[in-house]
DNA sequence: TTCTATTTTAACGTATACATTAATACATTC
DNA sequence: GAATGTATTAATGTATACGTTAAAATAGAA
């Protein structure tokens, strides 16, 4: 029971507070401090925030649209597993448009100060390696990634990605330490680059490709390896 | 002022109103009932539907995630109009993910009693422009792709695209009057097809590529010819 | 005991209430 | 008359209230 209800630390920093309510349960799903599976109902979660159902509910519409949670009825919330089939059908996707991406971005013929981002993140991902850093590693391969999708200039697209990427996240994330050390992606990352320099969209386009269904592949592989149905 | 609130004949065939909200919605905007640039407030939403604010905000909530409408402040919500650019910005990312479900499907090898469905489609577009009947052209051509899309069985990958092709919808109808006869169509379904058939993912993606890099060009030619900054 | 019927509980979906605040209208000053 | 400050209005964001109904618990019958 509260006397008043004033703006939290919590939820200060953020416009509104479905909008606090929808970046603290991301995060918690993201960060897997809410595993898949874990379901509240919608007043716990509220109570837990510090705020009504009304801005839990509305924010718990927009997770459910990108697919992170699932609402049953008289269940509550539910943090949804990422499937294998999931995996698969999302990197099929991710594929698709990255790839894209990169046949947009190599047909545009981008300068070397344009490039300099994408060398700068490999550069990164090759030291990272080099200590053995693996989260280190995962930033910058992400930032790579990220950097390229965004240089392309088909906004739609890259929030496409981006949401496509939280939802493998946590699965990304866990096969980091099983998979073999990744000592091709430096390399593969410039070759991509030079493609990119050298305005061939075809050769991007397959560069990329082939990297990612590489990542994918591992990725399934490893569910396999340890009987994950999910995650 | 309404003495009861009981269900109305609008929102009996849903299961809850949130959804009926969603769909009422939805189904104006395509149908360009509401218009791009259409403002209402959620209070005359909720007074038109004959039900409280509380479920046309949720269902607002969807209809800003899928790119429809836009929420202002003070203003209530908006349709959004799409432009130039966003046109552009969706073909590219229909290409890239119809192209992908394309080469899945022919590396699946479909037998002929699953290509039935496009063959049939396609017999039906050319059987409805041979009447001139460019309206149920239009449905053929949509179920074609639907078809195709779905085929491919990546449930994610389809819901994907659906989204895109909503938001390009009114566009597209607008613009079916004014672009040359789709006196090619039928041939390149049937070339497609073969592809398919053939179990040439290669190929199969090339030709979807093509098709929809003509049909975007077509359109966006458009655009330009009546200097459409939006729609 | 086990199965079925009934009661109770509680979570949700929706409606309503209310405080906040942007936008407008109005008044006042120079 | 223009500009600035104040009062009013009204739409939203959030909280709360409430009826419905699925699920759980209990009671009763076989």
């Amino acid at each position: 029971m509260k006397s008043t209800l004033v703006k939290t630390a919590e939820t200060l920093d953020t416009a509104s507070m479905v909008d606090g309510a929808y970046q603290s349960m991301r995060r918690k799903i993201l960060d897997n401090l809410w595993a898949p599976g874990y379901q509240a109902l919608e007043q716990e979660i509220a109570l837990q925030l510090g705020m009504s159902r009304t801005p839990v509910r509305e924010a718990l519409i927009r997770l459910v649209n990108e697919g992170l949670v699932e609402v049953i009825p008289r269940r509550g919330m539910r943090v949804l597993p990422v499937s294998h089939n999931d995996m698969k059908e999302i990197y099929e996707i991710l594929t698709a448009l990255e790839c894209m991406a990169a046949e947009i971005l190599a047909a545009r013929q981008p300068t070397d100060a344009e490039l300099k981002p994408l060398v700068t993140a490999t550069k990164a991902m090759q030291k990272a390696l080099d200590k053995d850093d693996l989260d280190g590693w995962a930033a910058a391969d992400e930032l790579y990634h990220e950097r390229l999708v965004q240089m392309a200039g088909n906004k739609m697209l890259a929030d496409a990605v981006f949401s496509y990427w939280d939802r493998a996240h946590r699965a990304r994330m866990f096969t980091l330490r099983l998979r073999p050390k990744p000592v091709n992606s430096t390399q593969e990352h410039m070759a991509l680059v030079e493609r990119l320099r050298a305005g061939d969209a075809a050769g991007a386009s397959q560069a990329y490709r082939e990297h990612r269904e590489r990542a994918g592949r591992e990725l399934l592989a490893i569910f396999e390896r340890f009987r994950l149905q999910q995650m």
